[in-house]
DNA sequence: GTCTATACAAGGATAGAC
DNA sequence: GTCTATCCTTGTATAGAC
């Protein structure tokens, strides 16, 4: 119990150290996120999160025991923000205003927490050996879903008949890629970063081609 | 002068080392690409490469000087493989086909090469450090040629209006996720690895969406 | 609870024997 | 030209001072 503590210390003070606790630990987070992401699990050194972070190389691990476990508690933080943009369609639901919706939501994410689909790329990409859990029993099921949701539009006639798996692939890569592949787009682009109106103007597009498959129009309403 | 060795040694020895060495360069050279495709280039160890490649340890700095010299020889063993399957369209084709033709392509790529998918993946991800050159001086002037090409379709009414940049990077996005996010993908379907009709099943629904939203219908000579 | 100093292992690279 | 043995650096993790 945390009020075992409080005896040899003023809530004032406590909660100076428990604040600055906490400060250390989201910076430490932050840069582990950072770094994970574009160095990969091995490249992004402990020495190097720590000078990121602007803590103690040794407050790394005395907060988080070991590497795994900081790589594992980035990767934990990401899936519970991730969980928030999941889609959340259901039969009765528009099919184009719904899609629409959750494209622009992907790419959003995608294009203003880039780093945090990189590094679910890279734990992908390297066979999810932290993921492959979570993915069959929390991802799996949601997927299977959803994949009912889109048959049930397809059987009532609302959309172009396509497979449901396929089409909810097509939406999370042509929507990640922005994120993944940034570099590569923004030197063919010739551009230096993204902007506000990059986000709209890929959300359009995308959605346009993949609605447009299905036999959908975008929403006038946007 | 190659000339000069052969003095010492007979043209079939000779011959026989020349094989050797050409074998187990390209040993290395496979045990690299794998390796560094699922483990990263810091987690991808010479040790490693060498005991997977079955030559000596020492052998691979022999051959290539330096890790960073290994990795630059094999990401242009896999640039000169994929500039083989660079879309090659003009104004006067059919656009359907030529796109149908193309997403099978680099369907099939994906599928049959993974490996080389990831690893460009995981290179681009770090920020192209090596391939960043390479992809303006090269890349760039190829994509603004097939821009103006599907422009050129727009304009003529072949294809919806629609922006063209975007148009390509959703044929590259959505064929490659297959390769890069193959373990999620295999986990949400429950399969353990591709088959051949899944080449054209992905093929086909991928198709469908593209050309779809492009008003083009699949060609029906496939 | 926080940080310095250090142990111990692993990796890249090289020197020199064969 | 090929491989063994070794050097040096870097990385993770821990022990112990403050």
């Amino acid at each position: 119990m945390s009020e075992a503590i409080e005896v040899n210390s003023s809530p004032a003070t406590l909660n100076k150290k428990e604040l600055a606790r906490q400060k250390s630990q989201a910076q430490i987070l932050d840069a582990a996120e950072t770094l994970f992401a574009s160095h990969g699990y091995d490249g992004a050194s402990m020495n190097a999160i720590a000078t990121e972070a602007k803590v103690p190389k040794a407050n790394v691990l005395y907060y988080f025991k070991s590497k795994d476990n900081l790589y594992e508690a980035v990767l934990e933080r990401i899936l519970s923000n991730w969980n928030l943009g999941l889609i959340d369609i259901s039969v009765d639901d528009d099919p184009a205003l719904s899609l629409y919706r959750y494209i622009h939501l992907k790419v959003r994410l995608a294009c203003e927490q880039p780093q945090q689909s990189r590094l679910f790329a890279t734990e992908v990409i390297r066979g999810a050996p932290y993921l492959a859990d979570y993915i069959r029993q929390n991802t799996r099921p949601w997927f299977r879903k959803k994949v009912a949701v889109l048959q049930a539009w397809i059987d009532a006639g609302k959309i172009t008949q396509v497979d449901p798996s396929h089409l909810l692939f097509m939406i999370w890569s042509s929507t990640q890629y922005y994120a993944d592949y940034q570099t590569e787009i923004l030197i063919l682009q010739n551009k230096l970063e993204y902007e506000e109106s990059d986000i709209e103007a890929i959300t359009r597009s995308t959605a346009q081609l993949i609605l447009g498959g299905l036999g959908l129009k975008l929403p006038e309403s946007i």
